[in-house]
DNA sequence: CCCGTGATTTAT
DNA sequence: TAAATCACGGGG
């Protein structure tokens, strides 16, 4: 059962743990690949220095994240890295979650032939980049609706967010140029899980 | 450590 | 128009 509107209608930080658990699923040929999702950072719009649309900023590219909770959101990070994130909260509102590292569960000769250089099952979907090529993320799913998409969703596998307890909440990867808001603790992954991009800071 | 890669944004 | 920037990953 996928997620419905209103899981995604909340705001970034709630929903960014409560993806945690979750099942990320692209369809993609007629064959399923699918994971659970590890690791996730919220990107909270308006106030945050880190976001893309920080002060609301509103261009050809951001325009996707003003759209309405359970948007994908696709771009192009160092000419190279498709990353997936999914905006959150309601239309106008410009939220995002970005999923960094899902456990292949799915697909996975298919992720791997998309991954040639993954050494091992562990490695093909631990990093935003990785995810984006072994699930086949491209361009054209940016503004891509998870609630309508027959290819592209989220499945719910708890009808829960994760207690706290197995959550690790910690500071983003790779946004040291945001000033205040490159140390907030926006990233979550589940506590002790080996397949994430970078192990949390030790408590 | 260092660098490829190209869309997007910002500066002239 | 040109330059700088960048939610990264792979190889030394």
């Amino acid at each position: 059962m996928r997620c419905p509107r209103t899981f995604y209608r909340r705001d970034p930080v709630t929903v960014a743990r409560h993806l945690l658990g979750q099942r990320l699923v692209h369809v993609v040929d007629g064959q399923r690949r699918a994971g659970i999702i590890l690791e996730t950072e919220a990107y909270l719009g308006h106030d945050d220095q880190a976001a893309h649309t920080y002060q609301s900023r509103r261009t050809a590219r951001t325009q996707t994240v003003f759209k309405d909770g359970g948007t994908a959101y696709v771009y192009l990070n160092y000419g190279i890295h498709h990353m997936l994130n999914i905006v959150v909260d309601r239309v106008d509102q410009p939220q995002a979650v970005l999923l960094r590292a899902v456990e292949p569960t799915e697909g996975l000769d298919a992720m791997r032939a998309d991954r040639p250089k993954a050494k091992n099952n562990r490695g093909l979907c631990s990093g935003p980049g990785k995810l984006g090529a072994a699930f086949a993320i491209q361009r054209h799913h940016d503004g891509a609706d998870l609630m309508e998409s027959p290819t592209l969703f989220i499945e719910q596998t708890q009808p829960k967010a994760l207690e706290p307890a197995k959550i690790v909440a910690c500071p983003r990867i790779g946004v040291d140029y945001a000033g205040p808001w490159a140390a907030k603790p926006l990233r979550f992954v589940i506590r002790g899980h080996p397949g994430v991009s970078v192990k949390p800071p030790a408590p």
